[in-house]
RNA sequence: CGGGGCGUAGCGUAGUGGCUAGCGCGCCUGCUUUGGGAGCAGGAGAUCGGGAGUUCGAAUCUCCCCGCCCCGACCA
């Protein structure tokens, strides 16, 4: 097998941290000399990145031929017309990558080919007897982020395995996506990474079904729930809020509008709620959480048209922008500002109230209740004039919304939607793989059907399934290093074994040249320091930063017939004589 | 796009109006050295991000532009 020498390796190792780098992964891929940045979120990979980014590749690739799906590769470079027929030329947005050939036509680097699977299934096949079918490929991705960070997490450019599954029905279709689901767990586990699969907001898609995968890290930028009690676990985007059951209100005395100068925000209002008599609650102080504060955001749309939308949550709680943004997605949410306010005078600006909300209201706002304010709940609220809150409105007595929208952020110690019982706590982490049941949008907007058993034809329902292979080298970079450096997993390491040479003695050379022939005899990636001029502090530092998990010593103790054999996670370090060595080797890696 | 920071050799940096822009790492030559980032000697390498201006004199001051990093917004 290869034996990397490095006396002539393209390698370069730096000393100091580069300064543009935070992130540990990101950090030490550049120290290591594995990459090197181009242009923001654009970067090169040098030999060893190579190696380790082909390691990735060939098991994600391995894994999606296990499962049966089949290879096929489109171009990076394609035209207009495609995404055009799926609105995505439109909705993609700024982050599509646009540009024009020499006749001035549109053409886009891929940020995703659901198009070009559905058309070329639609172009090879047409009938149910072709059906079940997944394709996936190993493509280059272009995606024209915003702000591009975290080193090889959030690229411009990056490489991505995306697979998409055809079937003739539901039931087909769930088959599929558990497929996936499966041959994904098995690549994440050879990966080396720990991860969790979290519940995903679908809606984005307009599909159903969808959960992503998670490697856990605290630097991660998903935030993900996880229960106390049972194994549910959610994106933060995607997670149900448990509403109560509705209530009573029988005993409720009817609503009441008091004076409250000076109250534009809740914890005034709270404040002077508690203070004067006259407002104050017999049983226990008001807090934020008895009050209903009422947002207006204005959603705009990619074909220019926007809307109102106001969102009844209680106080104690923020509307959570990019809870808010998924569940109106592809709208894009903007503040409600001055000139907003001024067309529309019904909202007065801090003591906005349901009485002027709703389709159905002056105002004609679409006016959507957080899940929490359910029949019978009792709400101090805006009413609509500057310095006057009402009291004692009552849900499904003195107002209604239009419908619920569950946008509020979500905390720490909420009930746990999937067993009511625990609690919820937080976590982040970095998106690794996300499947889900894409439905028949695309088959749809692309005209992918089949005929069936009666020579009928039935569109066909989709499957997707992504796994960000570039990231995927960074993400275990970052779940797996220490101060010194990297530690990977021996599967996706550039090496199998690194063998340093120490000394000036020509015959600790030459030992160690036999005993790599022999390693890479029995099929083992070696990378070799033979380097003549290096100091052995230099080499041994060397091998900490590139992170081959096992380390083998040749030097000093050699002339007891010892090499030393490291393990680089844990440092332990086992002397074994010269003429075991290989076997000792094989033993423990083959 | 908003906020913050920064741009000096391949990398990390010093230098706030005054001699030929300094140091460490790395690189080249020679000698010495070889178990935790070696020593000595010699060397190559910088339009100080770009432009305009102020000044006898600008890396340093002013203006404009460009670029990069971080936070936020954004992100199938």
């Amino acid at each position: 097998m290869t034996v990397l020498r490095m006396s002539s390796l393209f390698l370069r190792t730096l000393r100091d941290d580069p300064a543009d780098a935070e992130l540990p992964s990101h950090r030490l891929l550049v120290r290591a000399g594995y990459i090197r940045r181009v242009a923001p979120g654009i970067f090169t990979w040098l030999p060893l990145g190579l190696a380790t980014f082909h390691n990735v590749e060939r098991i994600v690739r391995e894994e999606m031929d296990a499962a049966g799906f089949q290879e096929v590769r489109f171009p990076a470079l394609l035209p207009r017309e495609p995404y055009e027929l799926t609105n995505r030329w439109t909705e993609y947005g700024p982050n599509l990558f646009r540009l024009q050939d020499r006749r001035g036509t549109d053409m886009l680097l891929g940020p995703t080919h659901e198009e070009m699977f559905t058309l070329t299934v639609k172009g090879e096949f047409s009938s149910y007897k072709d059906l079940p079918i997944s394709l996936y490929q190993i493509q280059t991705k272009y995606r024209d982020e915003a702000r591009p960070r975290a080193g090889l997490l959030r690229g411009r450019e990056f490489v991505m395995k995306d697979s998409y599954s055809f079937d003739l029905d539901d039931a087909g279709l769930e088959a599929s996506y558990a497929k996936h689901r499966l041959a994904y767990q098995s690549t994440f586990a050879r990966l080396g990474l720990s991860y969790v699969i979290v519940d995903a907001h679908a809606g984005a898609m307009g599909g159903s079904k969808s959960e992503e995968f998670l490697a856990e890290c605290e630097r991660g930028e998903d935030t993900f729930v996880r229960c106390t009690s049972c194994d549910y676990a959610a994106n933060v985007e995607a997670v149900a809020s448990v509403a109560p059951a509705a209530a009573d209100f029988s005993g409720i005395p009817a609503a009441h509008a008091e004076d409250t100068p000076d109250t534009p925000t809740i914890a005034t209002l709270v404040d002077i709620s508690n203070t004067r008599d006259d407002l104050r609650r017999d049983d226990r102080p008001w807090t934020a959480a008895d009050t209903l504060k009422n947002v207006v955001v204005k959603v705009t749309y990619p074909d220019g048209s926007s809307k109102a939308l106001a969102i009844g949550v209680p106080g104690d709680r923020e509307v959570d922008m990019k809870r808010l943004e998924a569940a109106v997605h592809p709208g894009a949410v903007a503040p409600f500002e001055e000139s907003d306010f001024a067309a529309n005078p019904a909202l007065v600006k801090g003591y906005i109230g349901p009485g002027v909300l709703g389709t159905e209201s002056a105002s004609g706002i679409e006016y959507l209740l957080d899940p929490r304010v359910v029949s019978g709940t009792r709400w101090i609220t805006g009413a609509n004039r500057a310095g006057s809150h009402v009291y004692d409105l009552v849900a499904g007595r003195d107002f209604n919304g239009d419908g619920t929208i569950d946008v509020a952020e979500v905390r720490e110690g909420d009930v746990c939607p999937g067993c009511t019982a625990g609690t919820l706590f937080l976590a982040r982490g970095i998106e690794i793989g996300h499947i889900f049941q894409l439905g028949r949008k695309y088959a749809e907007a692309l005209g992918l059907t089949v005929l069936d058993e009666n020579g009928k034809p039935v569109v066909v329902t989709m499957g997707s399934y992504g796994i960000g292979v570039s990231r995927a080298v960074a993400a275990i970079a970052e779940q797996s290093h220490d101060e010194k450096g990297l530690i990977w997993p021996r599967e996706v390491s550039p090496a199998d074994v690194h063998v340093v040479a120490t000394g000036k003695d020509e015959s600790v050379f030459a030992a160690a040249e036999a005993v790599v022939a022999e390693l890479a005899a029995k099929g083992m990636r070696v990378l070799f320091d033979d380097r003549r001029q290096a100091s052995p502090g230099v080499k041994f530092n060397d091998a900490e930063l590139i992170g081959v998990p096992t380390i083998v010593v040749m030097g000093k103790r050699l002339a007891d017939g010892l090499v030393e054999v490291k393990d680089r996670a844990t440092g332990a370090v086992a002397e074994v004589a010269l003429a075991d060595v290989v076997a000792h080797l094989c033993a423990e890696l083959l």
